[in-house]
DNA sequence: CGTAATCTTGACCAACGTCAATGTTCGTGG
DNA sequence: CCACGAACATTGACGTTGGTCAAGATTACG
């Protein structure tokens, strides 16, 4: 993507939204017409069920689009909740669609980087249906961490990591109390250890092996992040 | 999408590729620069773990395109298998994307389809990660009958299954025994039947309330499924 | 028929969830 | 600075869900 669309993108940019830990930007069921980038800090998607849980689809990092869905189907499936202070930009829905229908490169750009997202899905539904807890945890937590990498915001084998037990828990289909024999698993083997806010992983490659994760190809910096 | 856009796609239609039940027309790991069209037939996604087991992403019914990925991102994090024989139409990858960088419009119609998918991968990953046995495999069958009524594949109650009972397994992570204790507690409160290679569903408003499933709008019909 | 594949079920075992109790951290008001 | 409470983390004991093994029934096909 050149510098006339990125330019044109942010041209669009109208405001900053500021929302406070916990507090939701978008809601299941929703007919928002905005559009949303973070800027800085952590979101998820989510969704609730009849029953009161939750399963948390995807961690949000700075840079990542929330509600293209919403504003290009009329409705959004998933909540998005920030974890931590978070400041969203917000770009008008029906502008940036437009833009899509006139330049086909930005439109392509956009369908590039949601086709990354599928990838990583797939194997999210991979781990849920078929791995083991340590497994599925490991697995979420190397994740992470790489995306985290590939955007500098580790320090080498440490990063900042803000999300709650529950939430890791929601993330990867386990009650809080299994996930936690799964944490003491991996802490016990030297594989990662969470210690406050904080995520320490001495040999990623090691993690990696243990979950069978493989890293894959991503536009990140060549393409758009909007 | 317009007339002419259809034509642009239609025209550039090389071939019919057959492939037999239980072939694969695309294997993880693949660089195919093909883009393929289920014609006739049943196939689905899947990715193999390191274990030996199998998760079955989606299933991929006529109309839907195959390799996307694949032809855009260089590479298929998926393998997918026909569960029935199955006729797909080649397109060539890079013409298609070409086409993409030209035709806007074409671009956004298919970027819209690919966030549909992602709401109904989303909701299949919520029912991985949260829901029971009975709950998931109901789903699962529900869904799929949902998206043949669409194409017109029903017949009131009825419509052709040929999934065999490892595959339902493998599409709801349970083993093959206990799906077939969840079959025969839904066939028992008469809410699906499993029938040689048929679905009966007698009230599909009543599997739907026990499984959760709304309907999510979707623009078959009236938009590209290449 | 006969062989292979698939379906189906029972018996038993492992993985994971629930409940409940105890630490631990952190923010707030005195 | 301390006392207090609220939210969160951690662990043990026990129950439930779902996996594994193994055997027999059924179907598909040569």
């Amino acid at each position: 993507m050149g510098q006339r669309e990125r330019g044109l993108i942010g041209g669009m940019q109208q405001d900053h939204v500021i929302v406070a830990a916990g507090e939701d930007i978008v809601s299941q069921g929703e007919r928002s017409r905005n559009l949303y980038s973070v800027c800085c800090g952590w979101a998820v998607r989510y969704q609730m069920l009849r029953d009161g849980s939750r399963q948390i689809l995807d961690v949000v990092l700075p840079g990542d689009p929330v509600a293209l869905a919403s504003v290009m189907l009329g409705a959004s499936m998933h909540s998005v909740q920030a974890l931590t202070p978070a400041c969203f930009c917000t770009l008008n829905g029906r502008k940036v669609v437009a833009l899509f229908q006139v330049n086909a490169k930005l439109a392509l750009a956009v369908l590039r980087s949601r086709l990354e997202e599928e990838c990583r899905t797939d194997i999210r539904l991979t781990m849920l249906g078929r791995m083991g807890a340590e497994e599925r945890v490991g697995y979420f937590l190397i994740e992470t961490f790489e995306r985290l990498r590939q955007r500098g915001m580790t320090n080498g084998t440490t990063c900042r990591f803000p999300l709650r037990r529950v939430d890791i828990a929601d993330a990867v289909g386990l009650s809080r109390v299994h996930l936690m024999r799964a944490l003491r698993e991996l802490r016990s083997q030297a594989l990662v250890e969470l210690n406050g806010g904080d995520m320490i992983v001495p040999r990623a490659a090691r993690l990696a092996a243990y979950t069978g994760y493989t890293k894959v190809a991503t536009s990140i910096g060549s393409d758009v992040r909007m």
